[in-house]
DNA sequence: TCTGGGGTCCTAGGACCC
DNA sequence: TCTGGGGTCCTAGGACCC
């Protein structure tokens, strides 16, 4: 049987939401990301009339401001953004068992074999886009395709509010129509590469060989474009994913070498981390520490020990460690960051267990304090340390 | 223009083992 | 003595995505 999957991908979607919230807002520029004035922010995204002014993800809020000084400015409402996001997603799992979501603001739906239900997928797919709009007021972007990663780019052509169909059978014809910079994966370094070795369309890609993309770009590259130009591009979904990680940063106002200031803001962050971890029920042996220095290099350092990570106090000496070992003194930090990798469910068997260092203790006022700040948001528990963020 | 925060995946080199 | 080869695990860095 032919496969057909849908890509739907919300139509500036922080930046809708702001303007169904806020009818004021309606036609006019709306940029979500931080307000004049926010040093170090960046443009989060930008309402389809900002982008008319060249204002789109990723700038520097600095920079979106110069362009557009009348736009509206939001930080952004992330929780509600969440909530807008379920209502859209909901409406997908009427139309198929299979549904993919991989960011708030898009998911594939596998429509395979769904024709006798519901009409063939083009139909489908305006069904869905009306759907969308009279139960959440939001428009989405369409693309339809005999792969996941076809659909993947269909959805981008024709935004906002599109709908482009790939035919089966015309997987190749369609990649090599695309410009280089519309493949998907490839992102500003591959470009740069192809470019300075020749390459400017995806038909020049389509002409070497696989050994020599490969000797070019890499083995994991190199296959990926051999296959990507002609269509055969598979994105795997299927397997659980090997490792998971779940990590917090902060980028300071203004650079920090005094480094009780920055420990502070790694316990601050290793409290977040932790927390995460109780809420998800998971554990982890692995911390890493992330410095992003005064001038935007980054380094990392990581450690595994043999015993998970029991408390935030736990938690925070292992970093703080970490950062001990790695900080080049006086050099002025922009970013610090934590993270736990390699987590796994705390319901899985786990030798240490067994034993009881004392820590246990801790760990389950740790979770007393976490479930009373979940009954009571307005509740918050913090060490000392951080309430005393000054000196 | 002077570059967020949350992730995933890939690679290269070193340690260690047989 | 100064030197193989394969496998696996860990670490640091980088590319990419939304």
């Amino acid at each position: 049987m032919d496969k057909v999957f849908a890509h739907i991908d919300l139509d500036a979607f922080f930046a809708s939401v702001e303007q169904l919230d806020h009818p004021d807002y309606r036609g006019k520029p709306v940029i979500v990301g931080g307000i004049p004035g926010d040093r170090r922010a960046v443009v989060s995204t930008a309402s389809y009339e900002a982008r008319k002014y060249g204002v789109h993800s990723a700038m520097p809020l600095v920079t979106a401001v110069k362009l557009c000084p009348n736009a509206v400015f939001v930080r952004g409402n992330y929780a509600r953004y969440s909530e807008k996001s379920q209502e859209v997603m909901s409406v997908f799992s009427n139309y198929s068992p299979t549904v993919i979501q991989i960011s708030v603001d898009e998911a594939f739906i596998d429509l395979t074999g769904t024709e006798r239900l519901f009409g063939n997928p083009l139909g489908v797919a305006k069904k869905i886009k009306a759907e969308v709009k009279e139960k959440t007021g939001l428009t989405v972007s369409v693309g339809l395709a005999p792969t996941m990663y076809l659909a993947k780019i269909a959805s981008g052509l024709n935004k906002p509010d599109g709908l482009t169909e790939i035919p089966q059978g015309g997987e190749e014809k369609f990649m090599l129509s695309l410009p280089l910079e519309k493949v998907w994966g490839v992102g500003t370094k591959t470009l740069e590469h192809l470019k300075s070795a020749g390459f400017r369309t995806t038909m020049d890609v389509h002409e070497k060989s696989i050994g020599l993309l490969k000797t070019i770009f890499g083995n994991s590259t190199g296959t990926f474009l051999y296959n990507a130009v002609r269509g055969n591009h598979e994105m795997d979904f299927g397997s659980e994913p090997k490792s998971h990680s779940i990590s917090s940063e902060t980028t300071f106002d203004t650079d920090l070498n005094e480094e009780y200031a920055i420990e502070t803001a790694i316990m601050t962050l290793s409290m977040d981390v932790l927390f995460r971890m109780h809420k998800e029920n998971v554990r982890s042996k692995t911390v890493m520490l992330k410095i992003r220095y005064e001038d935007f290099t980054t380094v990392s350092i990581q450690e595994t020990q043999d015993r998970s990570i029991m408390n935030a106090d736990d938690m925070f000496a292992r970093c703080r460690s970490l950062f001990q070992r790695k900080y080049e003194k006086g050099r002025g930090v922009r970013l610090i960051g934590v993270a736990c990798c390699n987590v796994e469910d705390r319901n899985l068997p786990d030798q240490q267990d067994l034993f009881d260092f004392g820590d246990g203790k801790k760990a389950r006022v740790e979770n007393a304090i976490y479930s009373m700040e979940q009954k009571n948001p307005k509740i918050k528990i913090k060490k000392a340390r951080v309430l005393d963020s000054g000196s």
